[in-house]
DNA sequence: AATTCACGCAACCGCTGTTCG
DNA sequence: GCGAACAGCGGTTGCGTGAAT
C-alpha cells in the first residue's frame, strides 16, 4: 500500500516506514519535543529527511491520530468546511480533533468529493430545500429568519463553551464567491452572507423563473441560489 | 485460479510563508 | 531590508489490496 523503501543519492531513506524507525521517533519526540526537524533525524538515529519525519509524526505517529471511521457528523462538517474554505485542508483539520490534513484530503478525494457531487438539486428526500420550494419573498425572508435563529443559538452555544465551534463558522455563507470567510466573527459573517442571499434571490426574481430553474439561460445565477440552498441546506439538515 | 482494474492511503515533491541573523 | 534556513501546506504519485471478470 505505500512506497517500497529505498535510498536517494544522498543517502536518505524514503518509502514506508518501519515499526524500528515510528519507534526511534516517537521515543525522541516523546522525549524531546520536535523543536527543529531539520535536526531530529541525526539526533534520533534516522536515515530520513526532517520533513519525512515531520510527516510521520503529524498524520500517523501523533498520540492524539484518530485513525478510526469517519463519523456522519464528522462528514458532514468537512463538505460544509469545505464548501466555505476549499482546499484548506489544515484549516478544515483544525477543526476536527484527532484528524490530520493529510488524512482528510484522501478521505476527501476517496469519498466525499463523489458524495458532494451526487447532490441532489431538488430532491424531496430528507426534507432539502430548493428553490421551487420558496415561492415568494415572503418565504425567502422566512428562511433567513430561521437561519439567523439559528445562528444567534449558535453564537450563545459559542460564549457558554469556547471550545465548542458553531455551526455557523463553517457554513458557506458568502454566498456564491469564492473568497474565503472563514476568519469573519459570526455576526459579520451572517451579514454577509444574509445579503449574498437576498442578492441571489433578487437576481432570480429579476429572471422571474422561479418554477422554471433548468432554464439553461441563467445557469449562472442558478448556480449562485444552488450554492446558497446548498448552504442553508447544511444549516437546516445537518 | 489467474488476471485485470479501481480504490484507498501513505508518502513524496515543489511551492509559499515565516523566522532569524 | 535582504537572503538563507526552516516549517508547513496542498497537489500528486506509487503501490498494496480487494473486487470484478
Amino acid at each position: 500500500m505505500v512506497r517500497a523503501p529505498y535510498f536517494d543519492k544522498n543517502g536518505l531513506k524514503k518509502g514506508a516506514w518501519s515499526d524500528n524507525e515510528d519507534e526511534k521517533l516517537r521515543a525522541y519526540i516523546e522525549k524531546y519535543g520536535h523543536s527543529n526537524w531539520r535536526k531530529l533525524p541525526n539526533l534520533a538515529g534516522l536515515s530520513r529527511c526532517g520533513k519525512s519525519c515531520r510527516l510521520r509524526w503529524v498524520n500517523y505517529l501523533h498520540p492524539n491520530i484518530n485513525r478510526g471511521n469517519y463519523t456522519d457528523e464528522e462528514e458532514d462538517l468537512i463538505i460544509s468546511l469545505h464548501h466555505s474554505l476549499g482546499n484548506k485542508w489544515s484549516k478544515i483539520a483544525a477543526k476536527l480533533p484527532g484528524r490530520s490534513d493529510n488524512d482528510i484530503k484522501n478521505h476527501w478525494h476517496t469519498h466525499l468529493r463523489k458524495r458532494v457531487n451526487q447532490k441532489p438539486k431538488c430532491s424531496k428526500e430528507r426534507g432539502v430545500l430548493k428553490v421551487s420550494d420558496l415561492k415568494d419573498r415572503n418565504e425567502v425572508e422566512l428562511l433567513l429568519s430561521i437561519l439567523s435563529a439559528e445562528s444567534s443559538s449558535d453564537a450563545n452555544k459559542e460564549q457558554s463553551s469556547p471550545s465548542s465551534s458553531s455551526s455557523l463558522d463553517h457554513v458557506a455563507w458568502n454566498g456564491y464567491s469564492s473568497q474565503p470567510i472563514s476568519e469573519e466573527p459570526v455576526e459579520d459573517f451572517w451579514s454577509m452572507g444574509a445579503d449574498s442571499f437576498m442578492e441571489a434571490m433578487d437576481l432570480m426574481n429579476n429572471y422571474d423563473q422561479w418554477q422554471t430553474y433548468d432554464d439553461s439561460s441563467a445557469s449562472g445565477d442558478h448556480d449562485m441560489i444552488d450554492d446558497c440552498l446548498w448552504s442553508a441546506n447544511g444549516v437546516l439538515w445537518s
